[in-house]
DNA sequence: ACGCAGCGATTACATGCGTAGTCAGTGAGG
DNA sequence: CCTCACTGACTACGCATGTAATCGCTGCGT
């Protein structure tokens, strides 16, 4: 159902997703600037976000202002979950695994995640 | 330095992971039956892989045999490192805590990644 | 009343990707 | 020898993507 979400498209959500409703120049103001993209060029994503059905527009006044339609949880569940079976044969125990394998993982990581799965374990 | 695989290209990578080295047409046999791909767009695949230089071929008689370049292990851990940098500031707790808060995770996770942890512990 | 700044819509264009057809060379079989 | 099947190389083509310019409308300032 919900549409795929390109690399430059995501910048625009996470814009929206950390602040919501803005308008389109609003969106351009908050877009990391290392992206360095023309005011155009956002407003391009935002139609693009439009037509897949993953952001709405309210008019307001002569303007619009935008606003999600996906919660950002679905979201990146989804491409987690992606990322796990196509890489993982779904499991995600392979993925620590191979992090940990390449030193990719933290102390303070192990750490964290051992509180969160002894909390999920009650 | 190492070229984005796409995603087509990447189920040829797994065939060749799996085994190699192969000549094209083995790699065709070997891919995913729902692929449903012609033995001509596997060898454009193979041929694209070629130029952005993640396998090898070495000639073999008047055909080729097909070898990876690059580890599988680097690539799901580079894989692996884009997203959570992408999605999660780069930490993995926030992914665990995600896929957990959508109960995506199952208590035999729970218990493989514990034991893992532990092991890393030591 | 009029021009201009700003807005969304439309159009542009190069590149990558998914999928495949066609071409040219060559070795095996008759 | 000659043909044919098979191989890699080249070409094709439509759609997505990244990036942006241009167009047409309209309300604000003078």
């Amino acid at each position: 159902m919900t549409e795929r979400i390109s690399e430059a498209e995501h910048a625009v959500m996470e814009v929206l997703w950390e602040e919501s409703p803005l308008t389109a120049q609003e969106v351009a103001e908050r877009v990391p600037v290392d992206r360095d993209w023309s005011a155009n060029t956002v407003k391009t994503l935002l139609g693009r976000l439009l037509a897949k059905n993953v952001i709405a527009h309210e008019e307001e006044g002569r303007r619009y202002r935008y606003r999600p339609l996906v919660a950002r949880g679905d979201y990146v569940v989804g491409e987690s979950r992606k990322l796990i079976d196509r890489l993982f044969g779904g499991r995600l125990t392979p993925l620590v695994a191979h992090l940990a394998e390449r030193d990719a993982i933290t102390d303070q990581d192990i750490a964290e995640i051992e509180a969160l799965l002894k909390e999920l374990k009650q």
